[in-house]
DNA sequence: ATTGTACTATAATACGATTTAAGTCTAAAA
DNA sequence: TTTTAGACTTAAATCGTATTATAGTACAAT
């Protein structure tokens, strides 16, 4: 029960947060759209912050698990990596929030939605990292610091983050991920695995 | 005479809408600074957000002018392309104007930002385009489409520009964006070129 | 060509009045 | 025990209006 109100009052409140942003979205709106009491909003949450805080972080979390997902079902290092950047980029649409805070621009952010946003860029590496370790590992990659090469390949792709719903052509866009794709996987596969591909 | 003050008019604009941006940046105090009568600018200038485009655009053509300087220095096209991404991100940081566009994020951004941004991209691929079809020509390259390299290029760069002024540590962003340098030059360098480097 | 000044009209600001909505509390219902 | 409706307080957002600032113009003088 607990839990079905929770759920019922975050996924409403995603899609008010969603259309009209932190500020314009009303709670006593929420609460009657979530058939719960205003009052029970409060028996979970500290205050609006803090939901909002909840949706980013639900919506970060879930966008990780289909990057994670998505990349698991793969074999091979630089499948993965290829992967990695595709789940990143289709599954990013449906965060509605966190594509309007970077969207946004991080003069104007809350010290929220940038922590969320730090936190995402933080879990992305992690798991270009592990694939990257992965790869280095079966012999696949050339990388000497493999740390550092993930951290720069999450950099690179922000680039591409902010013409996700803003941008002229979607194939435009498509095509330039695709080819930084290319690009780096060429740029750390070891000369072997290379002249395979 | 005139030249003389345009300049005087442009340079004192560039400071004052570095510091207080457009809108609380007065014309009055403008012309005062540049020694100037108010009527003078409007003598040469259409209005207020003329003079803006003009501080913009001018920001703009010397920032791609420090960039082609430095790439004509080099003599390898791989040289180039480093020492383009080291010029552009080093020049960068005198921009103010344009980095304040850019840190503001474009949903607020007005149509004159947004054009000088996009005019900033495409003539920073043309470079890159220049770049990379050298390279190919030369042979140190091997690039299918060296038009959809470039802009994937530039766009991955975009990612870096956010955190120019607001990151952590500076070496952090330093050393990751040679990462990304290293790894694309790795990536689009064809096997004879890339086994000497 | 440039200036100073005076002028207009529009946009920014200030501020008090009003309304909205965040957040609390309670007593009753489920 | 959890949830609810509703009353309540208070802080913030909104609104209307008065005020000010300044963008932009006109012009006579240099």
């Amino acid at each position: 029960m607990k839990q079905k109100k929770i759920e019922a009052i975050l996924s409403t409140a995603q899609k008010m947060f969603g259309r009209y942003g932190l500020q314009k979205t009303n709670l006593e709106e929420v609460a009657h759209m979530a058939r719960v009491a205003k009052a029970t909003i409060y028996n979970y949450f500290e205050n609006k912050n803090a939901i909002y805080k909840e949706v980013l972080k639900t919506e970060a979390d879930a966008l990780l698990n289909k990057i994670s997902q998505s990349v698991s079902r793969e074999l091979s290092p630089k499948d993965k990596l290829t992967s990695f950047i595709k789940a990143k980029f289709s599954h990013m649409k449906k965060s509605v929030n966190i594509l309007k805070v970077i969207k946004m621009g991080r003069e104007r952010a809350l010290i929220e939605e940038r922590m969320i946003c730090e936190y995402l860029f933080e879990k992305e590496v992690n798991i270009i990292h592990s694939i990257l370790y992965e790869g280095v590992e079966k012999g696949v990659f050339h990388i000497n610091n493999t740390l550092l090469s993930s951290r720069a390949i999450g950099e690179s792709l922000r680039g591409f983050e902010l013409n996700l719903s803003v941008r002229d052509n979607s194939d435009n866009f498509k095509n330039s991920l695709n080819e930084l794709t290319q690009i780096v996987c060429s740029g750390i596969m070891a000369e072997k695995a290379r002249l395979k591909a």
